[in-house]
DNA sequence: AAGTGGTCTAGACCACACT
DNA sequence: GTGTGGTCTAGACCACTTA
């Protein structure tokens, strides 16, 4: 029957990774993408990078083109990677306006996004209670970063938040002076963890003594408060944040699709 | 140069779809995508059924089947479609079961999935006011239909919401004597209408007179309110919806990607 | 055994961006 | 012009389902 083709004689392939030769548990472009993953996350290629191009990769692996294609079309896909017609294939870069735009889902009632600044921003180091070491997934006696800070919007105290890291991510993040607006961003550039996915859980609470403070408001009104936990590329949790907010002429918006 | 290739002859495709000859404002794949889209709208090809294999297709509309089998995989992700592997693609059926897992985020705490009951469903017919033409897209003196009820969660009223529907989408709705719990299945079923998107905006209220007593709580405690708006494959709006919601053990869940 | 979607390959041309 | 990703085609084989 097949003149022409070529079965798969994917032995020794030129890179250091191997693919799986018969029976492939994955099929080829999945384990093609998972090398790029691979590649991405542990900095072999940098965020903003220009990767080698389609071809290259094929021949570099040991595929064609077009199964490097697809492989790099899934990572565009979730954001890893950004590839534009003409110049390339670049590893995702993220950036203050990049990241808020794609994860602060608080808009302004008439459409606006909302950009908000942090204020009273504090830091604190500590073992990880109970319930941090179940939400970071962390042993006994793990370390913690606590960081609170109150974000404003137009003027106004709009959001009140709480977060905590496993110290271990962030090795020099307690000597910084300040800690910027927006971090993940920051994340990836100065400890080269990149954040990819995670959950947020909405319910409504009534504003309490502290919350009530920090907002600028009486006790007792109805609040917004999102508790989220993020993921790095490997899918070990990289941050917990609780986050109380005061929706006054605003909302969070979510996409049904 | 080119001895094997045959040009962009595409002209005379034996399908009604007239399918742009040069400088194509879409490629090829978005305008098989868009004549498939447009079966399903118009009932073409209904709910659960199989559509012809990828080759059968191909050769109807003048494309290679690899052009098809992109538009099919795009209708996939958009969930118009179901493939099988081995069996064939169906136009996706909107059940009771995948609508709610689809566009219900509720959720227990513990992560279990809430499947709310209907009470007390209260069904009006009348002009729209301006917020609901605005909502709706509606032109002055279009008649709505209202719908009112408490869902239930576990015995315990969960939900206080009111649904506005243009009446003319839904011209045998008012007739019905029961409303069912899951109504877009129902849409699809009987009045032809694939709910395909929406968005929905959440805000934190203090618990009024009505809800209080709808949902069986003191007025001020604090409640998700949340303001949907769904579209039909055409982009029509075809539902406003606005549902407060006590969340006692649980919560929204809103996945970040 | 036959038919379907899923994977993989190979090659051509097009659109875009930089030199 | 050269090189990149984007589109489109064609064909082979694989995995699954049904008869």
């Amino acid at each position: 029957m097949s003149a022409t083709r070529k079965p798969n004689s994917k032995e020794a392939s030129p890179s250091g990774a191997e693919l799986t030769t018969a029976l492939a548990a994955q099929p080829l472009y999945a384990q093609v993408e998972a090398i790029f993953v691979d590649r991405i996350r542990t900095g072999v290629w940098r965020p903003g990078q220009l990767i080698p191009s389609e071809f290259e990769l094929a021949r570099e692996i040991g595929v064609s083109q077009g199964t490097v294609r697809k492989a790099l079309n899934a990572l565009a896909v979730d954001n890893l990677v950004e590839r534009r017609q003409g110049r390339g294939t670049f590893v995702a870069e993220h950036t203050p306006d990049k990241m808020l735009f794609r994860f602060f889902n608080l808009f302004e009632d008439g459409g606006g996004h909302i950009e908000p600044d942090s204020q009273n921003t504090r830091m604190s180091i500590a073992r990880a209670n109970k319930e941090e070491r179940e939400r970071l997934k962390l042993d006994v006696g793990a370390e913690v970063i606590r960081v609170s800070r109150v974000r404003t919007h137009a003027g106004k105290p709009m959001i009140y938040e709480t977060i905590v890291l496993p110290r271990q991510f962030f090795p020099g993040l307690v000597k910084e002076k300040t800690i910027p607006n927006t971090l993940y961003d920051h994340f990836q550039k100065e400890y080269g963890l990149t954040v990819s996915h995670g959950e947020e859980r909405i319910t409504a609470v009534a504003a309490g003594e502290r919350e009530a403070k920090a907002l600028e408001i009486a006790p007792g009104l109805p609040l917004i408060r999102l508790d989220r936990t993020m993921y790095a590329l490997n899918e070990a949790p990289i941050e917990w944040r609780v986050s109380i907010c005061l929706l006054s002429g605003a909302h969070y918006l979510v996409r049904l699709r």
